[in-house]
DNA sequence: CTGAAAGCGCTAACAG
DNA sequence: CTGTTAGCGCTTTCAG
């Protein structure tokens, strides 16, 4: 690493101060237009690089945010990164990208190291409910937090999420209507809040009305590989389920590998619908119909929060609650009657 | 933003001077075991998280690595963040992530920026190929740069790819072995290495041999859309094509689609190939028989070899070629005679 | 083994 | 409008 050209050079070589330096770069107020086109003019040609740590260090700014997901390959976090990433730009902040893997303890390892690096802001899904400890630990962290779930009633983060129990609200009514009454429901791990929210959901409207269903439940891991599991189970266990709703895309795509491969066609003999409407829902066979949520909104959204509250702008946690819709592509079908 | 515990702080505290704390938090040798302990467990009893800005000030190193790709939502991409961020961790730095959008301009004031800020390395796929003086920048920005696609054959730069060239040929050989002789190719941008590189391969390996092919050969947008809009062309001109070698999965995904659109059946009436192997490949219907590359490991090693040039080890740029291997599953079928 | 002191490069009062 | 002077919090010689 050859040695950095530093304020002080670009001081010393337009014969004036560094904090005049420091004032004609940073474009402030307070400094001669000659002077200050003067030093820009030298910085420039020695090739000046201001140091963001120095002066990181002396803002307490590091024009930093992170993002926690549990796995960027799911491509709904590729989005919400895609979009938190868009914001982040636009608000002039890099954006730190970390993988918790759903995993409780790397999560708040990288919450500490995070910390220490003193990032502006951190958007994240505590995927697992956190015990008192590590909420309280990140609750008075001193650094804003933005949930990608659903938080405990009267928490203290700020919250952004699509409304999973409309979602799967939607879902249920939707197969109902098709005139589906044997009917599973794969969900995601236990406690993980935006998958049991869409369970919640999915349930109470199949239980609500004149002629009430109680579907099969299965929880396991939201993954492709955890679609294609559960559809086995289910298919041993139940094999006369004529619908399946998935809590996400990609564990639709698993279930609509798994029943392919144990001969089931779809959607004539098995509808499938999925959550999340990610680009690839359309390509799949047969396109899936899913409920869509604004994947890209939600991440550029909560960034835009983490700014403001980087901004010290406002302290009342606000939540915000997105829309979702029905998408009806060709995986879902009218049973035969 | 509540006043932070300082080494200074806990210093006091326990009654020695800052620089004990320091090489008692360090772990360096040179310190009294008892003082040792006796400062640990203050620190941890106040809190005190040491401010990793003022370290890197200090010993000029950030512990932290940039990744630059065109968009995270293309899962090739998504797959090689994991991995790059899986090998960060490892070493103990953290990962910016950076869209570039395949735009140069963009591209290079993420590098401004984050040379401003002393990351300790950067990883980027230098999409188009850039003018003399942006190469000429980033050989002498002074900070290890790995990039994702070949370089140009005397560069500075260290480069992890797959072996492009060898892909294609592999395709064009399966294609030809299939008994295929109308066929297609839908190609990245121009001058995108990697997508080159593929098409380079292919169309060699095509044009080798006893009975040579000469492919269509169309150039677009390497991403579904893109997919999508270039198979609408070729069917559009070439109506009697019976196979197609897309220049990554996501195109093969658009091209499948489209076709399916246009009423062909595929294998049956148009095989197609894909490159990359991402997880999603077997999920399409029909699944996609493709051309593997060890994505995660590519990213894996980018990174490593990202933290040995950090830590000042050796110069001499390294070119580490991956091998590559079909994939062959339902998307490609013998041509009916 | 430990303390004192000198910065890392920059910003931010405070004078002039 | 510009220079002086303190630090930001930490590591790292250099003495002791």
């Amino acid at each position: 690493m050859q040695k950095e050209v530093t304020i002080g050079d670009v001081a010393r070589e337009s014969g004036v101060n560094v904090s005049t330096v420091s004032r004609a770069l940073s474009g402030v107020y307070g400094v001669h237009v000659q002077t200050r086109e003067r030093v820009r003019a030298v910085a420039e040609r020695m090739g000046y690089r201001p140091n963001r740590v120095a002066r990181s260090l002396v803002t307490g700014r590091s024009h930093t945010l992170a993002l926690i997901v549990s796995d960027i390959r799911n491509p709904f976090f590729a989005e919400v990164a895609r979009g938190a990433e868009d914001a982040a730009r636009a608000g002039s902040c890099d954006l730190i990208l970390c993988n918790s893997d759903l995993d409780n303890a790397k999560q708040m390892q990288y919450v500490e190291s995070l910390l220490e690096k003193r990032v502006d802001g951190i958007l994240m899904n505590s995927v697992w409910a956190l015990d008192k400890k590590q909420q309280q630990r990140l609750a008075t962290c001193g650094v804003p937090i933005v949930l990608l779930n659903r938080a405990a009633p009267r928490s203290a983060f700020c919250t952004i999420t699509a409304d999973n129990e409309q979602g799967g609200a939607l879902a249920a009514d939707y197969l109902r209507s098709l005139g589906h009454r044997r009917i599973a429901h794969l969900s995601g791990p236990k406690r993980h809040g935006n998958m049991t929210g869409r369970t919640a959901g999915f349930v109470r409207a199949l239980a609500a009305g004149p002629r009430p269903i109680t579907p099969v439940v299965l929880y396991g891991s939201n993954s492709f590989a955890g679609g294609i599991e559960l559809t086995r189970k289910l298919i041993a266990a139940h094999p006369d389920i004529t619908a399946i709703f998935a809590a996400n895309d990609i564990m639709a795509f698993g279930a609509i590998r798994e029943l392919i491969q144990a001969g089931r066609r779809i959607p004539d003999d098995v509808s499938v619908i999925g959550f999340d409407d990610i680009e690839l829902a359309s390509v799949v066979h047969p396109p899936l119909t899913t409920i869509h949520q604004p994947i890209h909104e939600i991440g550029k959204a909560a960034v835009e929060i983490l700014l403001r509250l980087a901004g010290g702008v406002n302290k009342a946690p606000e939540h915000r609650l997105f829309g979702v819709s029905l998408v009806e592509r060709q995986s879902c079908k009218r049973l035969n009657t």
